[in-house]
DNA sequence: ACGATAATATCTGTCAACCATTGAGCGTGA
DNA sequence: TCACGCTCAATGGTTGACAGATATTATCGT
């Protein structure tokens, strides 16, 4: 039954994922295990070890002789994240700059000028994966692998609080004039100004989510009404 | 047979991350899951949720159909992980005394003063851990806890390398006067100048690290000798 | 009527067995 | 001699079952 390059371990990793990615799942829940097997279709055992995968990415939490847990959405998590998504994502534009790779900061310059101007007629759901593109698409520049897998583990934690973000404040006009400054100042090559636009566009949205994490809060349990 | 606070995976999750680390397995080697299993004296379940978490912290490879393999021990990821350290760290100091927490600083430093009087006496291992122990204290102060389990998992992977490092080039006497100025920097709370000191020295480390995995690898394979 | 305790049901933790796949070694034929 | 294909042993992938722990419900005493 195992396909050639996705085992079933693979797939209940993904759906599972996204479950928990998007609390469809909702936070703190305990996750039954022949539940989840069932609905996949598979065995308890690989759901258990993509649950095992998932604790180490902190999206599930483990209490032995109860369970797995869905992660916990709180404020303070959700601000430490976005505090080491922006180390991250500075340290990567100084390094890719510093470095000079002009053709590669050149290519993305010219696809997202290009990408930005399509973004009037997007809706939510591709405007939120665009943003989510463009600044993992900008750190992938410095070309380090381990910096790139915890971005992208932060990610898929703050994913959920990015879009309420987006879509509560309106943000998101702020947001691409701010790419697009940005964009500016790489293809000036001017180091400085381009890492200062990034720390303030990430602190901006670390100020504005913090204050609209509980509104994410309800909507989870609204959500569950309808 | 579920002990209340460590259950069999966990047994087999530090043993097998040990074995990992210490590159007790060598690079690239394929794992026996039912060797394993019967090292452990536990059944093949286990062995594969705790394998299943490893992957996530990037300690081991997983082909499907073949099985699960030892990470590799590669020039370029240890680099890249030293950058992201880097990014990490001096983001920690930043904000740590940006924030005026002189009370724990002053504690730390006081704590580090006192230490560091006494690693005359230490052999190699307590001088790694005590390394390892410095810096990692020192990130906790700013409290963000993905912060410091990305830190945790670097460490793991790179604690290999650095040990050879220190022992392969003597650097522990500069490495522990770098330490001392930093100590003072913070004592003075001048925040530019502990984080200038805190980057060059990882900047060093990084610089001579990349020279001796080569090092490390030969030391790998000799110690299969002895 | 309420709280504590006992019986029951559910779920996790672990295992051993079964099936599928991979890779190595062997043999055959060009 | 070499290349190709076949066979078989070894190992991984998955499953179902069983034992022990946990949560839930029912019962009893006050």
């Amino acid at each position: 039954m195992a396909r050639s390059s996705k085992t079933t371990v693979d797939t209940a990793y993904d759906k599972l994922l996204d479950l928990l990615v998007t609390f469809t799942i909702k936070p703190g829940t305990r996750l039954n295990e022949s539940e989840l097997a069932a609905d996949l279709s598979m065995s308890r055992a690989p759901v258990r070890e993509a649950l095992n995968r998932l604790i180490a990415d902190d999206l599930v939490r483990f209490e032995p002789g109860r369970g797995f847990f869905c992660r916990r959405l709180s404020v303070q998590e959700i601000a430490d994240l976005y505090d080491v998504r922006l180390d991250l994502e500075t340290g990567a534009l100084l390094r890719t700059m510093s470095r000079g790779r002009t053709v590669e900061l050149e290519a993305f310059v010219a696809h997202w000028r290009e990408a930005l101007t399509k973004s009037e007629e997007m809706d939510i759901n591709a405007l939120v994966q665009a943003d989510e593109q463009f600044h993992l698409e900008l750190a992938r520049l410095a070309s380090n692998a381990p910096r790139v897998k915890y971005l992208c583990n932060i990610n898929d934690r703050i994913r959920f609080v990015r879009r309420i973000n987006l879509e509560e404040t309106g943000r998101y006009s702020e947001a691409l004039a701010e790419h697009a400054d940005l964009l500016e100042a790489i293809a000036n090559q001017n180091t400085d100004a381009a890492c200062a636009i990034l720390r303030d566009h990430l602190l901006r949205s670390t100020e504005e989510v913090r204050q609209h994490v509980q509104n994410a809060l309800t909507r989870i349990y609204a959500d569950d009404v309808a």
